[in-house]
RNA sequence: UCCCCUUUAGCUCAGUUGGUUAGAGCGGCUGACUGUUAAUCAGUAGGUCCUUGGUUCAAGUCCAAGAAGGGGAGCCA
């Protein structure tokens, strides 16, 4: 029986079978303590062993770590903190870990040491927390795109385009690296790779999911993706997974009406499902905040907040107004921005975005109508010629959570974006052709998946909220 | 890739102007305890002070290079 189940259960007197880890075990001379946790739940359920009837002996490896099976009944607790324990009958040890080594304490952990740990923190509450949360969200953002008649596209992992315009790629190769074959002029002769051409790995499915959304009308991707941008921050992953929704007959005002339904649709399955390990979450947090100057801590607490986004509309501004409040604000006037915003055009900084969101809105804000030079070569150009129909959403804590845009429909203009840009157009002919052909206006978005688990879990790190993560010089387990 | 910080016991950390046998809390182990909640109390073991080189009578402490980790930036989702 699952803890989970136990715990919310009042049939005392039933007889049970419990198999979990050990997470602490208390002993005094007639009775001992076994807290067990199964994965089901955050909470541990307590199994009391007396040791007239079973032996101290019998239950010595039973230590923290330790894999145990226990049969017993359900009581009713006299202590206080749960309602329900088991009274053991029988304890069955079914895999020791040595306590002398077992590297989990039952106390608290650096996140830095747990990252260190990866094949056994999902033993600890936080892990286990967020491994359950992440399922959560995982399954919801899937019920959320089916019950509104999306179609999940499987889009390749392996692409043989690298005009994606999405940052470094990782190469797929089958050939020898230390003995390439060459062609005349010494140049790498791919032709002799296992595709005939240079392939790797994907850095975004869009490309694809606009094939499919202009047949099938609305469709999302979900898998992992790839990049090779040698990034070193709490924000970025080599390898992560990412969500993009693709949708024919969308403008930009339906494209950001789906991505803020969907945010908040996401927020509230969280909410509504996860309460007892947002809450565990939210402890963690606070009392990691007691450490941090005033100025530092969190305005919210972690389902405050959550509820806070829920509730209200994110604001919608425009590049142009975007630059205007950045231009007039006391940051900017008092010299304290690293980049100082002087003239329409510039890119926004890390800086800029958290002054939006977290000072001058102080909620999510979505950012409309950028620069077309700082955008890539599929955003529609706006009857200006001068701006794109491009979006970020901008979350508090994290920075851009979706970018998206309406796509660029019509055959000449896009052609002529890709020149612009370099894009090579006679390798994404196929691409083109959609354009040619039945054409229609379309949009989509791209959602980090790990960093919409950062602002549901309230983690600082994107490494925490994966359970293997791959970065720079690091690729272990 | 750039800037800043850190590296001392299993974990989290302290270690004075360079000076003798390097400390604490937690955890482990041993024992005590009539139901505990990260139990409590007593005792006990445990160290390549990140690595290499240098300065010095003497280096955990100072200098140089490297490694690993963290924070921030760029790039982005």
């Amino acid at each position: 029986m699952k803890i989970k189940e136990i715990l919310k259960s009042d049939k005392y007197g039933d007889q049970v079978v419990v198999k979990g880890w050990v997470r602490t075990k208390r002993t005094s001379k007639n009775v001992a303590f076994i807290a067990l946790n199964d994965g089901s739940t955050i909470h541990n359920v307590q199994v009391v062993v007396d040791l007239n009837e079973i032996s101290e002996e019998s239950i010595a490896e039973a230590t923290t770590g330790a894999s145990v099976a226990i049969e017993g009944i359900m009581i009713e607790s006299p202590g206080s903190g749960q309602n329900v324990e088991i009274s053991a009958k029988k304890v069955t040890v079914l895999g020791p870990a040595d306590p002398e080594v077992y590297p989990l304490q039952p106390k608290k952990h650096s996140l830095e040491f747990l990252r260190e740990k990866a094949h056994l923190r999902f033993r600890t509450n936080t892990f286990g927390a967020i491994t359950r949360v992440r399922h959560a969200m995982i399954y919801a953002i899937h019920k959320f795109f089916n019950d509104k008649g999306f179609y999940n596209i499987h889009t390749p992992i392996i692409t043989g385009s690298d005009a994606e315009g999405a940052g470094e790629m990782f190469r797929v190769t089958t050939l020898e690296l230390n003995n390439l074959p060459r062609k005349e002029d010494g140049s790498i002769n791919f032709e002799e790779d296992f595709f005939g051409k240079e392939t790797n790995l994907t850095v975004s499915g869009q490309l694809e999911a606009e094939l499919a959304a202009l047949a099938m009308g609305e469709v999302y991707t979900f898998g992992p993706t790839f990049r090779a941008e040698n990034s070193n921050t709490s924000r970025h992953l080599a390898e992560f997974w990412m969500i993009e929704p693709e949708m024919a007959f969308y403008d930009i005002h339906d494209d950001m009406d789906l991505a803020e339904e969907m945010l908040k649709y996401l927020i509230r399955y969280a909410l509504e499902n996860c309460m007892d390990d947002l809450q565990f979450l939210s402890k963690r947090l606070q009392e990691e905040e007691k450490n941090k100057k005033q100025e530092d801590r969190a305005p919210m607490e972690l389902i405050e907040k959550l509820k806070f986004v829920l509730e209200n509309d994110f604001e919608r501004i425009t590049y142009t107004e975007a630059i205007d409040i950045l231009r007039d604000s006391k940051p900017n006037k008092k010299g304290k921005f690293q980049f100082p915003v002087d003239k329409w055009g510039v890119d926004m900084q890390s800086e800029h975005e958290r002054y939006l969101v977290e000072k001058h809105f102080q909620k999510p804000v979505i950012v409309t109508g950028y620069p077309k030079e700082i955008k890539a070569f599929y955003m529609k150009v706006n009857e200006d010629n001068n701006t794109v129909r491009a979006m970020d959403v901008l979350f508090p804590g994290i920075g851009e959570i979706i970018g998206g845009s309406q796509r660029e429909e019509k055959y000449d203009v896009l052609l002529k974006r890709m020149e612009e840009m370099s894009v090579p157009a006679e390798e994404m002919w196929w691409y083109l052709e959609t354009r040619k052909f039945g054409t229609v206006p379309h949009a989509g978005f791209g959602l980090g998946f790990e960093r919409l688990m950062l602002f549901v879990t309230g983690m600082g790190n994107i490494r925490d909220v994966i359970p293997f993560p791959r970065t720079p010089q690091n690729a272990e387990f």
